[in-house]
RNA sequence: GCCCUUGUAGCUCAGUCGGUAGAGCACAUCCAUGGUAAGGAUGGGGUCAUCGGUUCAAAUCCGAUCGAGGGCUCCA
């Protein structure tokens, strides 16, 4: 199974085709650096970029690529020498690369900030000025960066220069038509970072500020409050105060360790998922974790994705290799016997644990790790069956997001490339099928031409989170080198061999991803049938442990996660350790409740209290539990 | 991998000009027995990431190593 999003084949192999470059964009990144991809699309749903391109856009955009001129500009004014690279609007923001004399600091920041709005306050035009190639070389001719880019811009394209309060840049524009027009009160510098000239690892590393801007104060702030939204459910913050999981520098960066709070969530995550899949015609397997290099020479990953493996093991005088991937395991499965079309289709599941090398700079918390559980499963079917099968596997897909809590799916359909394995006929059946189950299921998406792997078209499947950020989550992909490789096959109804088709899904990508994912999504306020503690009992005096204690008995028998804090602390703190450890209920009990066997439920971030009886609050949190409610 | 930043108690962080460490939380013990977000006292706990260098003296200055964090062409 190739995980979600991360084909062996490099990506930027593939041709892009315009409609769907800020897909592509994003899947590129996602390699990089797991989160940071997934924000492009926050703010607008279900729609790739360029379609909503509007009047707000287009200004927005013009005042980000303006902010970063003036910053050039403040730039070579703190640093003459400085040469600049280039600096465009982005997603919320923009930046400028400049090669300089020494690193940045915070304070320059402020520096450079306070001369921006100098800058600003002169009021000054953005004079457009087209001019030819030898003016352009001559204007630019300390500036090396500009000359290559000059240099590369084809004959025909014409060259434009603007100009602002006497610092003039090569540029394509469109820019606002004078620095009246931005906002003092509304931009901001972020950070400072390293980045390749044209981002390429061979080339020199400039430095490159990062700044967010807006039409108002106002929509700054908001992008300020949702970039510390965004912190507080850092996944990686609140596993460490809700004590869910560690990693360990010295026991290997990138491998994850699931405490007992994190572990309890994911055993819930897999029962679902192992009922689930019961119910929904797969059966589980179970397969090795190393296995010998011939397999992966058959598989064909040690040609093509060596890289990402851990380097081999040697062992009687043979080479084993810890797994990527859990596919060639299923098809040795499958290989262990002759198959006749009567058996098909199978639907084989594992949560298979894989290990990639990633490199160093591009681990982040859960979201890239180098060990991880993938969700995966691989369906073989003759080619009658394929349309039925996608259909099913993308229904069960949404069943499970939606599960989970996540209400708001996109679809990403990437069609077949120039350079593919396969017949144009299977590719023809397999896209079909996949963009049939998208239609039935009446998903909004995205069609990317051309953007498939080698191997066969795909469905990813995007959710938005609580504070609307994209996730990549599902993949559904159709694999025609695999089966040709291990030369799988059926016995057809008239008697003949005949290649089975093949399909990796993976719903929830890999646990520990989503894991991350659902932790940031949740604010760490797991919904009660997920929260590794779903109760805490808080006896108001120490009189009343035992009763507690009771009570919490009973909740047990009835399958119910409960603590009951005796400590002696005052009841005062017990909440608020509770409300601080997101438990969803708090029941209180003293001397009223014993009397009347009952208990003070106090849900998860509400004041409000209500009595119940003890019968009454387990058939309460069962029905909640059993419905997947938050509280 | 590369660039920058960074590594002090379980956690969050102070630590001035180099003079062999400090707070809050957590933990332990004791007092207090409390009605819907922190009661009080006392105490234990650190080879200042690791290795090396400079110095009479290094958490502090220098170098290397190992982690961690922010990034690494949304085309001038």
């Amino acid at each position: 199974m190739y995980e979600s999003g991360k084909e062996p084949l490099c990506v930027s192999s593939l041709p892009v085709s315009l409609s769907s470059a800020s897909f592509l964009h994003a899947a590129k990144h996602g390699r990089r650096k797991g989160i940071r991809a997934f924000f492009v699309f926050r703010y607008v749903p279900s729609c790739t970029g360029r379609r909503l391109m509007n009047t707000v856009d287009e200004k927005l955009h013009a005042i980000r690529h303006s902010m970063a001129h003036v910053m050039a500009e403040a730039v070579l004014k703190k640093f003459p020498d400085a040469h600049i690279a280039i600096g465009p609007a982005i997603q919320d923001g923009f930046y400028y690369d400049f090669d300089l004399p020494r690193n940045l600091t915070p304070d320059d920041l402020e520096d450079i900030t306070e001369s921006m709005k100098e800058i600003i306050k002169r009021g000054s035009a953005f004079e457009k000025r087209v001019i030819s190639r030898q003016e352009a070389k001559e204007l630019f001719k300390d500036q090396k960066f500009k000359l290559e880019l000059i240099d590369e811009l084809p004959e025909t394209e014409e060259i434009s220069i603007y100009s602002q309060d006497g610092f003039t840049d090569l540029c394509r524009g469109p820019h606002v038509e004078s620095l009246n027009k931005l906002n003092l009160q509304s931009f901001k510098l972020l950070s400072v970072a390293g980045a390749y000239w044209r981002g390429d690892e061979k080339r020199p590393m400039l430095q490159r500020i990062y700044g967010t801007a807006w039409t108002n104060p106002k929509d700054l702030r908001l992008h300020l409050d949702h970039l510390a939204e965004m912190e507080k459910r850092d996944h990686r913050r609140l596993g460490k105060e809700l004590d869910l999981f560690s990693l360990h520098e010295e026991a290997g960066p990138g491998l994850v360790y699931w405490h007992p709070k994190g572990a309890r969530i994911r055993h819930e995550i897999e029962k679902f998922w192992k009922e689930e899949h019961f119910a929904n015609g797969y059966e589980l397997l179970n397969t090795p974790h190393v296995g010998k290099s011939w397999l992966w020479e058959t598989s064909g990953h040690l040609d093509f994705y060596a890289d990402g493996m851990y380097p081999e093991m040697v062992m009687d005088k043979a080479n084993y290799y810890a797994k990527p991937m859990n596919c060639p395991f299923h098809i040795m499965i499958y290989k262990n016997a002759k198959h006749s079309y009567r058996e098909l289709p199978f639907r084989w599941a594992e949560l298979g644990t894989v290990y990639r090398y990633e490199k160093s700079g591009t681990l982040h918390g859960l979201m890239r790790v180098r060990g991880f559980t993938q969700d995966d499963a691989h369906i073989f079917c003759t080619p009658g069956q394929v349309e039925d099968e996608i259909l099913e596997v993308l229904r069960f897909s949404l069943y499970m997001l939606t599960s989970f809590g996540f209400k708001d799916i996109q679809a990403y359909l990437s069609t077949r490339p120039e350079k593919a394995v396969g017949e144009p006929a299977q590719w023809k059946l397999a896209e079909a099928s996949l963009k049939k189950a998208i239609e039935a299921e009446g998903l909004d998406y995205d069609i990317d031409e051309g953007g498939g792997a080698f191997y066969g078209p795909k469905i990813d499947l995007k959710v938005k989170d609580a504070i609307g950020r994209s996730w990549q989550l599902s993949t559904i992909q159709f694999d025609f080198n695999e089966p040709e490789r291990f030369d799988m096959t059926f016995v057809d109804s008239d008697g003949k061999e005949k290649r089975p088709y093949m399909v990796h899904r993976a719903l929830l990508g890999s646990l520990e991803r989503f894991f991350g994912v659902l932790i940031e999504h949740y604010a760490g306020a797991f919904p009660v049938w997920l929260a590794p503690v779903q109760v805490a009992m808080i006896p108001v005096a120490e009189n009343f442990n035992a009763y507690a204690k009771d009570v919490a008995g009973a909740l047990k028998k009835a399958g119910i996660r409960v603590l009951v804090d005796d400590s002696d602390d005052r009841m005062n703190a017990k909440i608020r350790n509770a409300q601080n450890d997101k438990i969803p209920y708090m029941l209180i009990c003293g001397e009223r409740e014993q009397s009347a066997a009952s208990v003070s439920v106090r849900r998860r971030f509400e004041k409000e209290n209500e009595t119940m009886n003890v019968d009454a609050f387990v058939s309460f949190i069962k029905g909640k539990i059993e419905r997947k409610e938050l509280v």
